[in-house]
DNA sequence: GATAAGATGTTA
DNA sequence: AACATCTTATCA
C-alpha cells in the first residue's frame, strides 16, 4: 500500500484524473475506515467555464488555488456534497471531482458524487484535508493499476458549460458508474 | 422504459 | 438566479 504524494497531484489535471482511477478513497469515521475504489472522475481547470475558479479566486474557490493534494468539498443543490482533490501547482486552480466509487468495506452503492459523499460521511468539515497522509480523516491510496485501454473518456455530466469537453473518465465495464 | 419536478441552501 | 445532484412521481 502506497500513498501518492504531493508531486502526484502537482501535474496536469487531466493526467491526475486518469491516474486516480483504480486508487482507493479512504475515510476514517468513528474508529472505523470506510473505503471504495475510484472508478469515475472529472477534471476541472482554471480555463474551464464549468470550474468554480473560472472567474477568479472567491472565498469558496480559494481552495482550488492551494497546495495540490488537498481535498475540496462543497455543497451542491443545497443538499449534497461533492469531493474533489486539488491539482496543479500552488496558485494554479485545478481539481479532480470524484464521481463514483466501487464500494469496499461496508459501503452501499456509491455511484454518484452526492451519494458517495453521503455514504462516506463527507461534509464541509473535510474541506482542505491533506489526502496524502493516512493520519488524515480522508486520504487516497494506490490500489489497482488501470491500463489506458480500460479508461473511457467522455463529456462531463450535470454541467451547463463546456459540455462537449471530454474531461470525464471512468473504468470500462465497471458496474458502479454514475448514470446520465 | 422515459421524462418531469421537487427538495434544499450556498454562492456571487 | 444558478447550481459539478438525487429521489419520487407520472406517464407509457
Amino acid at each position: 500500500m502506497t500513498i501518492p504524494d504531493h508531486s502526484f497531484y502537482e501535474r496536469d489535471t487531466l493526467q491526475v484524473a486518469k491516474d486516480l482511477l483504480g486508487c482507493k478513497l479512504l475515510r476514517r469515521y468513528k474508529d472505523s475506515v470506510l473505503e471504495g475504489v475510484i472508478v469515475e472522475t472529472e477534471a476541472y481547470k482554471a480555463n474551464d467555464p464549468a470550474c468554480h475558479a473560472y472567474k477568479g479566486k472567491t472565498p469558496r474557490s480559494a481552495t482550488l488555488f492551494k497546495n495540490p493534494g488537498l481535498s475540496y468539498v462543497y455543497l451542491i443543490y443545497g443538499m449534497y456534497h461533492c469531493v474533489n482533490i486539488v491539482t496543479e501547482p500552488e496558485e494554479i486552480a485545478g481539481a479532480v471531482l470524484i464521481r463514483a466509487l466501487e464500494p469496499l468495506e461496508s459501503l452501499d452503492n456509491t455511484n454518484g458524487p452526492g451519494k458517495l459523499c453521503r455514504e462516506l460521511k463527507i461534509t464541509k468539515e473535510l474541506n482542505e484535508i491533506d489526502v496524502t497522509s493516512s493520519e488524515s480523516n480522508l486520504w487516497i491510496e494506490k490500489y489497482q493499476s488501470i491500463k489506458p485501454a480500460q479508461i473511457v473518456e467522455t463529456a462531463r455530466i450535470g454541467i451547463k458549460q463546456a459540455t462537449d469537453w471530454p474531461w470525464r473518465f471512468y473504468i470500462k465495464d465497471n458496474k458502479f458508474i454514475s448514470k446520465k
